[in-house]
DNA sequence: AATATGACTTGCATTTTGCAAGTTACTTTT
DNA sequence: AAAAGTAACTTGCAAAATGCAAGTCATATT
């Protein structure tokens, strides 16, 4: 991917699509920071579908920009744990921008009521997000198959 | 490009991302915008380098998800101008954090306190383009090269 | 009538993907 | 302590997407 560094114009987001403009880095983001993933396997199982090669590549890719950062596990030396790091995590507006478009324009089987909410509390969403990912809290933010963002309730 | 529908989960961001999750189809989006281009060929010479037969599979593409219309130009049968419908327009959000992103976590060559600047308004640069796109105005947002946002000054 | 322009095609070489099947370094079980 | 997992990758290909350069074709302009 765009490993051959082509000279594009200097915009920023040309420079960022430049890092992560493929359709699998930012699901692996996705899980890191609303689903709790933390590895190779669950991210592989995540639903997408994503190939092993490819995954390994975006991983790469990703730790290189500075965007994940790999922790070996203490307890057991087979497993690595991705982490987002803070350059990583700002990279929640964008997908929370991304949700709630692809949530209001495309038939997506996930809760529209529960999305357009999170659209009016844009805010503390991210608030959330960046709590959770300072306190290494890797609980789910959406209960799998859900949509409710847990915690305090919004009401 | 994901002209074979995977299965994929029904997750609002992957369902984005196969739309527009490539590295080129938000620079179209951008052009189209910010930099108030309309044409193949303004398109094409925007600076990044994008392939004929490229972009006319992303226009395509694009316009087959509702994010562009083609209007032939009356006075010029040659001429196609391409204008963001609203669910176009809708992808502003996720420009304007790409953006701030890309600004903030790499070296792009651009005013970075302009951008910080945006940022901290994030619903007045909405606003602004929004207005724009309503009126259809095509006078760029961003005067070339410059990063300060025209108009009403934020002082 | 001749030339130019805008919006694409086409052909082809190079890259990236996707897929299935390994491999390697631990861990757990028996 | 040997056998049987597991986690995280590699490898080898075939198929698809991308990047070039060069055309085409329907208007415009000179």
């Amino acid at each position: 991917m765009a490993s051959k560094s082509h000279p594009r114009s200097g915009c920023p987001v040309s420079v960022s699509l430049e890092i992560f403009g493929d359709r699998w880095s930012l699901l692996i983001i996705r899980d890191l920071m609303v689903r709790g993933f933390r590895t190779f396997k669950q991210f592989q199982g995540s639903g997408e579908g994503i190939a092993t090669n490819i995954l390994a590549e975006r991983l790469e890719r990703l730790e290189a920009a500075d965007i994940i950062a790999p922790e070996p596990e203490k307890t057991d030396g087979r497993r690595i744990n991705y982490r987002l790091t803070k350059k990583g995590i700002d990279l929640a507006p964008v997908l929370l921008e991304l949700l709630i478009w692809g949530a209001k324009h495309e038939p997506t089987g996930v809760d529209c009521a529960g999305i357009a909410k999170m659209a009016r509390n844009r805010e503390r969403v991210l608030t959330e997000v960046r709590r959770r990912w300072g306190r290494r809290d890797t609980t789910p933010l959406l209960p799998p198959g859900s949509t409710r963002i847990e915690g305090r309730s919004t009401k």
